[in-house]
This record gives structure tokens, C-alpha cells and sequence, in this order.
DNA sequence: TTGTACGCGTTATCAT
DNA sequence: ATGATAACGCGTACAA
């Protein structure tokens, strides 16, 4: 692999000046900087990213934490942040963190061991006064899914409570009244903001809360379908239910096929998130849509803006979520 | 952040001692060993990855190429290929190619540029000339889900002519003699594949194929969709479909919804990779087995058994598809 | 505008 | 077993 040096010597300048035209700072005659050009081009040369980063104490790389690679939702994010990045000559280094503490903390350390000039991290287990620490250390972050007002100016973050409105919403405006509703963890920030967001909107409304249409699943398919039988066998009364995810929702599907129900006739249903497979479900999944792919987007526009003084406006902290109408609402018998 | 000089002045040994220490190199006394242990805890030491790359002319990185980050498909790809690389301490960083030869090439330079030790790459539009090439380059690779006989000891594929057999004879077991395939875009090796498999079963089973009851689709959603409505409306007579993949499935169970067919009594239905979302539809879809992150994370192994030298056993090149049986299909009435 | 010289924090090759 | 010292390839004050 040719070097600096050679690419000097074959343009007949110093290594300074080869410098200044590959990364262009500094002022330097057209002339020399085509001799130069050529002489990179005939010998192939490439900088050493190594040599690179130990001259100049950056790394270009932006580590990324998830809380997992597969699944439709972080495959947005991901993808996001790539394009981002790749387009200003940076890289992303990707790490899941499986929403569990140990593991996020050892995925943070991994990622700053890796050097990285940032970090965008997908927290969930982690605690505010972790982060909080964290703030303090030498590598800089941007929070997402997150709000912690001690950091407000390094979140991005979905208006959750919001899109609880939005589901209760959309029930109470095809005139349903006895709506129950599966929730996420109750210890995720996220799960809480919508649930209190989905009350909320039913206290607004003058509609009463049933406390046995509650139900606390996990984010996955199979608690839906646990939580709609759970209120079933609880005998309990309701036309309509509202689920903390994408996920879940088809585990009520499920359940709901169990139990000879026909959709949405006999019960409608709406989600969050508005997954890629929500339109693969039957009928066509009603859900809140959460811009992800596009936070991913705002999130390294903050990297690139803070940490590489990249001239980005257009910063925005907060997104909002929209209700996606498709077939899986109908109004009460 | 503390040198390696400040921990060897603190200890009291020379550089080349804390360095044997750190990288487990080279005869130390267990006395000395501690010493030096002591001194990278009190100081809380940790390399400098840029200065150990250049010395070491290694960056314990691995670039990833995948088609996209969203879908199902590639994040349990490159959820197998981030665990098992960090086991080892090395970290991965994911590019994507979009299934097109100009940003496949463009993702590649990319990840040379960014020094990688090695590559793994799912690359569908560049040509097998093209790897040839580039494998004689100085970045080694790795490729996953093709195979190209001149480089086959860097292949790891899946038995696609199998898979397409197996498709074939989860309708022919079933007692289907009239059956339509939804391909893939035969341009890509696995489409080529998997149909090659499918009516090679149909002719061994002495059941003929009528070239009208193949439809070329994208491996989207639609094209699924269009490929059923095409076959209905040249009023061919099947009673079931094979889809080379599940999205196109998908597509399938839409437009039968839209003719009023019962699934999968009026039509069965098969599909290929057995996504996530395979048991999302209605009725969950049977479909052949893609063990993509089991396949990622082999190719995780061969990197690390090649490049870094890990005792690793147990390399396995192809691997083989799977019937997953679900409730799609139903015998012809 | 261009060149010189030093520093970045390791690894690795010699000696000792 | 341990130490001294030369690379590794580039950025960047400082000089010219």
C-alpha cells in the first residue's frame, strides 16, 4: 500500500502539502494540488484510517446501540442512521443491547473502547442517572426513544403520550366506549407515556376506565394474544382494545380467531408503531405510526451538527405520531 | 486518558512489559504481571485502538455488506454476525447495497476504505467476475448466500435447488398437480435457483409444468399480488401456489381475499425463508426454512478462523433448507 | 504557498 | 523475563 511519502516524493512535494490537498485545509496552488491528484491516482494510494485517527484523535465511526438487530423497527433505525452517516464519510458501528441493564452497559462500554468519536444509543434498561453519568465522560452521545430533561438538548424523542391519544382516539371516534387496552413493561418509559397518554384521552372524554381492561404485556406477540383471552375469561365487557404495539396487536388477532371472533366486526383492534407487517395482517392493521427510520435520521444529523461541526439546521428533538387508518377499526355493534 | 507510558512508569516496568501484558504475548513473571494490572486498574487504562492498528496493522473490524437493514431477513443476519464477532472482541460495520451493482461496489469500496480486516458479503447485483477479482485484492471476504465454484472456500449458501424441491413437494404430498410458482427476480443466482429445484420436483413426480403458471415477481409484496391476479385472469386452472419468498406470499393472500377465495380451501399457498412475519398471516403460512442466522453467524466463524486465527471447527459451507408446516395448505378439493 | 519536524500510542525486533 | 528503540502513516504548528 502506497503512503504519504511516496505520493510526495512522485509529485515533487512535500508530504504537508499532500496533506492539505486530500483533506483541503489550507491554501494551495491549482497547480501542485493537480500534480499532486495524479500522483494519488497513479500509485492508488489510500489513507491510512489508522494513522488517520491516531494523528488526528478521531475515528469517524459513530457507535450505535439497539436493543436488537432484527425485527422491523430498528432495521428502520439502522438504516437511517447508515445513509446519514455514509453520505458525510463516516461509519456506524452497530451493538444490541437486548433491553437488559448489564448488557446495554457493557454494549456503551464496548462501543467507547471501540473509540468511537459518538454514540447514538437506543436505551431502555439503563437509568436516567446512568446517562446522566454518562454525560459527563469524554465520548458524547444522542439519546433516542428518550427523554431526560437533564439532557433535553441530546434526545430525540416520540411524543408517546400523544400517540396514547391517538389510539384511545380512534376507538371513542367510531363511537366505542368499553376499549381495553394491553400495555408494554410498565418499567419502560415508553410503555408508561402511552398508557397515561391512551387514560388520558378516556378521562378527557368523560369515559371511564376500566382497570380490568388492563393489561401489562411484554412487546411480544404472544402476550396480545394472553391478554385478550385474560379479559375474556375475566368476563369482561369490551368492543374494542388498544395495544402498546404492532406485536401484540396480532397476538389479539390470534385470540381473537380462537375465540370465533370476526375482525373488526366484532372487535377492533389498533396498534402502535405502525410496522411494516401491520399491512400484512387480516384485516389491514390500524396503528400509530412511530417515525423511526426518519428519528435515526435526525439522530446522526445531531452527531454530525455537534460532533463534526457539520452545518445541519433543521435540528428537531421531538416527532410526533400519526394515526395510519387501515381495516381494523369498525364501530360497535 | 492514561498511556501505556503512564502505566508502565507507574509499575515500574518497560513499555514492552505492559504490552506483553495487555496482549498475553511473550513469558511475564506473575509478580511483574501484577504489578502491571494494578497500574491499569488504578489509572484506568485503556488502549488507544487507533495507535494499536497502526502499530499492529490490524483493526479488529469486519465490514458487512447486507442488500438492506430493514425487513426481517437481514436483521437475523446481522444479529448472528454482531454476537459472534463480539465474543471475540471484534466489531462489525454494517453497509448496505441495495441489490444494485453501482452501490454494492460503492458499499464495498467503502468498507476497504474504512481498513476492515476482512468483509462478509450478501451481494446479489455485482458479477461472480467481479469477486474473482476482488479476491485477489488485499481485504479477504467472505460470502454469504451464493456460491461460485473458483471460490467456494469463502461460500456459505444454502441449498436453494433443495429448497425449491421442497416447496414442490409440500403441494405434491398434498395432492396438488396443478401448481403456480412465484419467482424471484431471475436475474438474482437464488431465484434462479429455487425454481430450478421446484420444477425439477414437478418433473421427477411425472407432473408437467405449464409455463403459464409461472410469474417472474421482485420478492415484494405486490408483485405476489399481481402474479395471482395475472394467473386468474389468463384463466388458468390451479388449485395451489408456491412463492419464492414470504413477502410475495403475502401478496398472494391479498389477492385471494380480493377474489373471494377461501385459504387455503380454495388455495394453497407456500412460501420461502420463513420470515418472522410467516406466522403473522392468516392462515400462518408453511413455508421452507431460511436459517439465515445460524448462515451469519457461520460466516462470523470463517472470518474469524481465517483472518484472526481462532480455533474454530465445525465450518460448514451449505446449509440446508427446511419445511416449516403451518396451515396454508390443504388438499385440493 | 510550501516545507520541516515533531507528536500521536501502540507493536515488535532486537539485545540483555 | 525484561528493556531499549525503531517503525507504523498521518496531522499540524511553526518556519521559510
Amino acid at each position: 500500500m502506497a503512503t504519504i511519502y511516496e505520493v510526495s516524493a512522485l509529485a515533487g512535494v512535500s508530504l504537508a502539502t499532500v496533506s492539505r490537498v486530500i483533506n483541503g485545509s489550507g491554501r494551495v496552488s491549482e497547480k501542485t494540488s493537480k500534480k499532486v491528484r495524479a500522483a494519488i491516482q497513479t500509485l492508488d494510494y489510500r489513507p491510512s484510517s489508522a494513522a488517520k485517527s491516531l494523528a488526528s484523535n478521531r475515528t469517524d465511526s459513530v457507535g450505535v446501540l439497539v436493543s436488537e438487530f432484527h425485527g422491523p423497527f430498528y432495521g428502520a433505525m439502522m438504516s437511517g442512521i447508515e445513509s446519514e452517516l455514509r453520505a458525510k464519510s463516516k461509519h456506524g458501528i452497530f451493538a444490541a443491547g437486548h433491553s437488559d441493564e448489564i448488557s446495554e452497559k457493557e454494549g456503551i462500554e464496548f462501543l467507547i473502547d471501540r473509540s468511537c468519536d459518538a454514540l447514538i444509543l437506543h436505551v431502555e434498561a439503563v437509568s436516567d442517572a446512568y446517562l446522566i453519568e454518562l454525560s459527563k465522560g469524554k465520548t458524547p452521545f444522542v439519546l433516542i426513544n428518550r427523554f431526560i430533561p437533564e439532557l433535553a438538548d441530546i434526545c430525540i424523542s416520540l411524543n408517546n403520550d400523544l400517540g396514547g391519544h391517538m389510539a384511545a382516539h380512534a376507538m371513542l371516534d367510531a363511537g366505542h366506549t368499553h376499549i381495553a387496552y394491553i400495555s408494554g413493561p410498565l418499567w419502560k418509559n415508553d410503555s408508561r407515556d402511552r398508557l397515561h397518554g391512551f387514560k388520558n384521552a378516556l378521562e378527557k372524554a368523560l369515559v371511564p376506565f376500566d382497570e380490568g381492561l388492563l393489561f401489562e404485556g411484554d412487546y411480544h406477540e404472544e402476550s396480545g394474544r394472553q391478554g385478550l383471552l385474560n379479559f375474556v375469561k375475566n368476563k369482561k365487557k369490551f368492543t374494542a382494545v388498544a395495544c402498546a404495539n404492532d406485536e401484540m396487536a396480532s397476538g389479539v388477532y390470534k385470540a381473537a380467531r380462537e375465540l370465533g371472533l370476526t375482525l373488526p366486526e366484532d372487535l377492533s383492534v389498533v396498534g402502535f408503531d405502525h410496522s411494516i407487517f401491520a399491512s400484512y395482517l387480516y384485516p389491514q392493521l390500524s396503528s400509530v405510526n412511530y417515525p423511526i427510520g426518519r428519528m435515526g435520521k435526525m439522530a446522526a444529523r445531531l452527531v454530525l451538527r455537534n460532533i463534526y461541526k457539520a452545518l445541519i439546521k433543521d435540528i428537531k428533538h421531538e416527532f410526533e405520531p400519526e394515526l395510519i387508518s387501515h381495516d381494523s377499526i369498525a364501530q360497535p355493534k
